[in-house]
DNA sequence: GTTAGCAGACAAAGGGTTAGAGTGCTAACA
DNA sequence: TGTTAGCACTCTAACCCTTTGTCTGCTAAC
C-alpha cells in the first residue's frame, strides 16, 4: 500500500498515534497528538498530516467525528522501527538464560519452557514450534517376544527409543528365533536415517531366501514412517486463556481458543512468515489462517544456520509490540547462550 | 431446606416453572404458568402457591415485579422427578452401544469415547473419570540391553506394557547376563499385584547371595509404584469450549476453562457425590469446588458392583436436565452392554 | 506550508416519559 | 377454607429528546 518513504514528521505522528492507541485503546485525535507528542505545531497541521496518512492507508477513523485508529500497515511500520531501535536489558537476559539452563537436555522441554517464559513476560498467548531434526538415525532394532506370538518392537534411535509398538510374528520368524530375526533387522536398518528409508534397497538386501520376513519389514517401515511424521514438528502453546484478558466477544474468544487448540493450523500459521526477515508480523486473518483483530509476531530461531523452530506471540492487534519484540529477541539470545554453553561442555 | 412433601399442585407448578425457565431463560410469571400449564386454576391461585414455594426456598424473584426463577433446591427436585420418570429410546441406545463396541479393548479409549458421545448428544462439556482397576497383575518382566550398560525395563502387565523406563545395570548383572537377571526378576515379580508390592518379602526371596541385585529391585519397585499411581485415575474432558455457547461473561468463562483444564480439581469435583444415589447433582460452588451459575450432573458406573468411574456433564444451571439424564443413563446401559458382550466372548 | 477559527457531524450520557408485565392485597364467593 | 376477580403498586425496558463534548474538514489569513 505505502508507495514511498514517509516524511519524518508523518512518521513521527504515526508512531505517536500507534503508541497512544496501544496505551489507551481509544481513537486518537489530532489534539491528543499535538498536546502529548508534537506541541511545536498546531492541531490543524496534524489534522492535515493525518488526512494524508489516511489517504496512504495507514490509519482510519471509525466515524466522521472520531479520532484515528491505526491500520495493519501502521502496526507493521511501527514494529519495524521498534525492532531496529530495540533495547534489551542484560539482567532480563541473564534471568531468561537461567531459566533455560536448568533443563538444557531436552529440546521438547526447552520449547515448553520458552513458551512459559514468553507468556510470563508478555502476558500474551505464546506458541513455540520446533522442527525436530529430521536426520534421526537408527541405532538398533530388537524384537522382544511376548506371549501369543506377539513381539514388541524396540527401535533405539539417536533421538530416543520407540517402544510402544508390537507386531504379530509370522511362523517363519517364530521358528528361526527372535535373536536371529533381530540380527537380520539390524543388518538392514542399523545406521539408516529415518527420513530416508529406501524400501526397495531393503528388500533387495533381504534377498530371495528371506521373503517370509517381508511382512515384518513392512510393519517396521510403517512404524518408522509414523514416527518421523509425528516427531517432525512439535507445537507448544502457553497461556491460551490470556485471550480473556483483552477480548469481550464470546465468538471471538471461541475462534481464538479453537485456533489455539489446533496444532496443525497453528504450525501453519507460525511457520509461514510473510517475509524472509528475522521477524514476521501478521495482522488479522488471511489465506494462511490468522484471526481477526489479532496479531501474531513470530521469530525464527536458528542454531548453526539451521532453522530449529519458531516462537511467537498471538495477542490483540494493539499489543505491546515493544515488549513482545524485546522478549522474543531475548529468547533468541538465551537459546544461543544455552546451546553455546552446551557445545563447550562437550 | 424443604421440610415436608409438597402438595401435588405445588409440585406441578414447580416443575412447570423449571421447565419453562429452562426453555426461556426468563423469569416465569404466574400468568405464564396458568396459560401454558395449569389453565384450570386462576393466576391468582398460582400466585399464592408461588408465594408458598418462595417461602419454602424453592424459588426466588429478581425484583418485586418480576416472575420467579428456580433455586438450586428446585432443580434438585426437578432432577429427581425427571430421573424417576426417565425414558430412553432403544435406537439411541443401540447407536451408543455401536460407537463403543468398535473400541472395546482399551478402557482409556472407552472413556474418551464416552466423553465424546456425551458432549455430542448434550452439547455440554463432559467429564469422564476412570478408576483404573487397582489389581494390575505383573505377567512378565524383561531387561533388554541397550548400549552403555543401560537396560530397558519391559514390564508386561494385565493392563498393558510399561516400556518407557530404563535403568543402569550394575556390574554384577552385566556379568551374569540379562537372561539370568530377567529370569530371576520374573521369579520374584510374576503374578504379583502392582497395588500390593511387599518389598520385604521380595528381598527375602532374593536371599543373601544376590544382594547386588538390590539396586535393580528398588528401581523396578519405583517404576511399578509410579505406574500404579499415575494409572489410578484418568480424567477425560470433552467440549470444554461449549461454555461459550451459554456464557457471556469473560470472567465466568475464564473460571470455567481453568477448572476444566485442571484434572485434579475436576476429579475431586466429580468423585465426591453429595448423595449415595446413582446420580448426583451439584449446583453452584461450595467447599468441594464447583462453579457459580453452573451445574454438574454426575453418574457413577459400576461393573460387577465395583465402581469403575464417573461420567458427568458440566453446564449452565438451567441446562436440559432431561436430555442429560437420559444420555448419562444411556451411557451406563451401553457400558453394561459392552462389558457383558466382552464377558460372553471370553 | 502553517495556522486560527468556525460550522457540522457524531457518540455518549442523562433525563423524562411511556408501556408492559408482574406482584400482593383485598373483598367476594363457593 | 380455598379460590377468584379486580385493582393499586412496583419495577424494568424501551424510547425519545436534549445536552455535552470531541473531532473533523474547510476556509481565509498569515
Amino acid at each position: 500500500m505505502p508507495k514511498k518513504e514517509l516524511s519524518e514528521r508523518k512518521e513521527k505522528i504515526l508512531t505517536a498515534l500507534v503508541d497512544d492507541y496501544i496505551k489507551s485503546a481509544v481513537p486518537v485525535s489530532s489534539g491528543d497528538i499535538q498536546s502529548k507528542y508534537l506541541p511545536e505545531v498546531s492541531s490543524a497541521t496534524i489534522r492535515s498530516e493525518l488526512n494524508a496518512l489516511e489517504a496512504l492507508g495507514y490509519i482510519d477513523k471509525p466515524h466522521t467525528s472520531a479520532g484515528r485508529v491505526p491500520l495493519a500497515e501502521a502496526y507493521k511500520l511501527y514494529c519495524e522501527k521498534a525492532f531496529i531501535n530495540r533495547e534489551f536489558s542484560e539482567s532480563d537476559l541473564s534471568e531468561m538464560t537461567g531459566r533455560f539452563s536448568k533443563q538444557v537436555s531436552d529440546i521438547e522441554k526447552l520449547s515448553a519452557e520458552a513458551a512459559k517464559i514468553i507468556t510470563d513476560s508478555t502476558n500474551y498467548t505464546s506458541i513455540v514450534v520446533t522442527n525436530n531434526f529430521e536426520d534421526v538415525e537408527i541405532e538398533e532394532i530388537k524384537l522382544v517376544g511376548l506371549n501369543n506370538g506377539i513381539a514388541l518392537v524396540l527401535i533405539v534411535t539417536s533421538c530416543g527409543i520407540i517402544s510402544d509398538k508390537s507386531i504379530e510374528l509370522p511362523d517363519e520368524i517364530m521358528h528361526a528365533g527372535l535373536e536371529t530375526a533381530s540380527e537380520l533387522l539390524n543388518g538392514v536398518f542399523k545406521g539408516q536415517k529415518v527420513s530416508k528409508l529406501d524400501t526397495d534397497a531393503f528388500l533387495a538386501k533381504i534377498g530371495e531366501n528371506l521373503k517370509g520376513y517381508r511382512q515384518v519389514f513392512d510393519e517396521i517401515i510403517d512404524i518408522l514412517k509414523n514416527y518421523s511424521l509425528e516427531k517432525r514438528k512439535s507445537v507448544h502453546v502457553e497461556g491460551a486463556l490470556r485471550v480473556l484478558d483483552y477480548s469481550d466477544s464470546p465468538s471471538d474468544v471461541k475462534n481464538f481458543l479453537q485456533l489455539v487448540g489446533d496444532s496443525e493450523s497453528l504450525e501453519k500459521l507460525v511457520s509461514t512468515p510473510d517475509d524472509n526477515i528475522e521477524l514476521s508480523l501478521k495482522i488479522g486473518s488471511d489465506e494462511n489462517g490468522g484471526i481477526d483483530k489479532c496479531a501474531i509476531v513470530t521469530a525464527e530461531y536458528k542454531i548453526n544456520g539451521q532453522v530449529i523452530g519458531q516462537a511467537g506471540v498471538i495477542g490483540p492487534e494493539r499489543m505491546d509490540y515493544k515488549k513482545v519484540l524485546s522478549v522474543l529477541d531475548g529468547i533468541k539470545k538465551s537459546l544461543e547462550n544455552v546451546f553455546d554453553g552446551d557445545k563447550t561442555e562437550e
